[in-house]
RNA sequence: GCCCCCGUAGCUCAGGUGGAUAGAGCAGCGGUUUCCUAAACCGUUUGCCGGGUGUUCGAGUCACCCCGGGGGCGCCA
């Protein structure tokens, strides 16, 4: 039972009856939303005003009539008053009944509650993370990592059919950097003078892995020529780094169902294939030695290098390649999670797809804006030329998985992100996720000394009387959770959650200071504890879609 | 120069497919505990929604222009 959905339908026969009275047989659009001003009602729509201009009457006169005959429809006595207000707005007052049967339904449905199974029967590919294993994550790599996990669960939750991949980048320059910067720093551990190039990667866990490699390995690749070498260093060096980067977010309770390999691409000729692909389509030319696609000509700014004059294959064309093998792979849609600084990617990668025949449209890429730390009011600084980011795990250490994951989605990925490590490690109630938690952990502390009283939620408790005004306005913001599910997963947009659960959260606390659940009369107890049980099963459900725990105590 | 994101209270940010009198947290000030957890609650101050033009019954929201901040414009990834 969805309030909103019963709220539509009653509104909608009602509507219908009246145009097909009017002889109207088009579709109209109308809005029914939840008021601003609480005086509004609890939901208001549009439609007489809609209406109107087509009626050439006046909107309130249309929505006098509307009203008549959405009343007709309400056997049932869903709605308790209707009125028409300002412009010509409609505003309903739902009765508490239809309130108290969210209560129910959330009992019933538990953690099921809040799916609107609008994806049902969609297959869906999200990508993301995709570091580069040339070093660990750093804290940029975890807000995409927190935004993509995060909507990967709330699609799921609404019925997707989602799988997850991360797209590791082993092959290419930056591969064969890493391996030569791993070879110098074993060298210098064996004590023979070696410098990093230039274009090296600096930073000190290539020299911690160098360390380990010769703890393992001995000097016995000290004196073997570095052309020969390079094939060991550069495996060894991904392999671990990528070893650390699963440990990171397995830590941060990040999972993938597929790693993707780009290496795999190449070996299994799914590069020369996307490429004669694109031959066979004519969108290929040659130009001073190298292979161009004519991007232009598909939105992008100008035409994009496939195969260097040298005969290698470019990045992008490796990623056509990965792409084009999403679209094989039969998804309804495909989400790409990338950093902001990969924007101007974007065109060339829709153009691409389109020149391969392929629907542009479903294959969705969110740009997600860049991470500043703040400590104490003031920005960390993060050098980029010593390679020394501040890591995911540095992170994920100093403030703890639960309030990393929920500051990384407290913006929306459109927002530049100031994450204020200060405020995430308090270990207090100005900590919104400890604030949130502490609604679970406060419920589970009234049922455990419910139960040390003897007392017990029964099976199927009367609800009548729920009928307190602060009891109606926390069932109301409960039954708000459903609506924002399915719109928080059809915008890709993650951040509504821990922002309803704050709101929701402010409800119960000041209910609780106002109102005692135990030491009621029985049939008020029960009424109280169902409510109760009803927001912990919220608050439970939204935590787990953001991946934030749900703790029984605190 | 071109492209993307952002510009809303002192600070950090929310503001469903355009709706009626624009919100929260933090910071500031002042209160609340014989009680099911005070990791809580209550009160109080705050706005040219960057600026302009347009679209319309109605614009923080849409379109265009300008200003400001961040990012990107490689045969790097």
């Amino acid at each position: 039972m969805d309030v909103r959905k019963v709220t539509e339908s009653l509104l909608l026969s009602g509507i219908k009856r009246k145009l097909a009275q009017w002889g109207i047989s088009r579709e109209i659009s109308f809005s029914v939303e939840i008021p601003r001003q609480e005086e509004h009602g609890d939901y208001s729509t549009n439609a007489a005003m809609q209406l109107a201009r087509h009626l050439g009457k006046k909107a309130r006169e249309v929505a006098m009539e509307l009203v008549e005959a959405i009343r007709e429809e309400d056997e049932k006595g869903w709605i308790a008053s209707l009125n028409v207000a300002g412009p010509g707005f409609i505003n309903i007052v739902l009765s508490d009944h239809a309130w108290r049967e969210v209560v129910a339904t959330v009992l019933r449905k538990s953690e099921r509650f809040g799916s609107s199974e609008t994806g049902k029967g969609t297959r869906v590919l999200i990508e993301f993370v995709s570091a580069n294993p040339t070093g660990p994550l750093h804290v940029g790599h975890g807000r995409g990592a927190a935004v993509g996990d995060a909507l990967s669960r709330l699609l799921s939750f609404e019925g997707y059919e989602v799988a997850t991949e991360y797209y590791v980048n082993d092959v290419g320059n930056q591969m064969d950097k890493l391996g030569r910067s791993l070879h110098v720093r074993y060298l210098q551990e064996c004590g023979i003078a070696a410098d990093l190039p230039d274009d090296g990667y600096r930073g000190e866990y290539l020299a911690a892995l160098a360390r380990d490699f010769r703890r393992e390995e001995g000097e016995r690749y000290a004196g073997v020529p570095e052309e020969e070498a390079l094939p060991v260093f550069r495996k060894v060096a991904c392999d671990r780094i990528l070893d650390g980067i699963r440990m990171d977010l397995n830590d941060f309770r990040v999972g993938f169902h597929n790693w993707f390999r780009e290496e795999s691409l190449h070996r299994e000729g799914g590069v020369s294939e996307a490429i004669e692909e694109l031959e066979k389509r004519d969108l290929l030319y040659r130009s001073e030695g190298a292979v161009f696609f004519k991007s232009e000509t598909h939105g992008d700014e100008k035409d994009r290098v496939l195969v260097r004059a040298d005969g290698r294959t470019t990045y992008f064309a490796a990623d056509v390649a990965y792409h084009r093998r999403k679209y094989l792979k039969g998804y309804d849609r495909m989400i790409d999670i990338w950093g902001a600084d990969h924007h101007g990617y974007a065109p060339r990668m829709m153009a691409a797809m389109r020149g391969l025949g392929e629907d542009e449209n479903r294959l969705e890429i969110l740009l997600v804006q860049f991470v500043t730390l703040v400590r104490d009011g003031k920005a960390v600084q993060m050098s980029t030329r010593s390679g020394e980011f501040t890591t995911l795990r540095e992170v994920i250490d100093e403030v703890g998985v639960d309030a990393a994951r929920f500051f990384y989605l407290l913006r929306s990925f459109h927002s530049h992100l100031d994450f204020d490590l200060t405020l995430a490690k308090t270990q207090s109630s100005e900590n919104p996720v400890y604030y949130i938690q502490y609604v679970h952990a406060r419920i589970c502390s009234i049922f455990r000394e419910a139960g040390s009283r003897g007392v017990f939620l029964s099976d199927n408790p009367h609800l009548s009387s729920l009928s307190l005004p602060d009891e109606v306005k926390l069932m109301k913001k409960v039954a708000r959770f459903p609506d924002v599910i399915s719109e928080g997963a059809r915008q890709r947009e993650p951040h509504r959650i821990p922002f309803y659960l704050l709101d929701l959260s402010r409800e119960f606390h000041a209910f609780y200071q106002n109102h005692r659940f135990l030491g009621e009369a029985p049939e008020r107890t029960q009424a109280r504890l169902a409510l109760a049980k009803a927001v912990k099963t919220v608050v439970s459900n939204g935590l787990s879609l953001i991946g934030v725990s749900a703790p029984e105590s605190m």
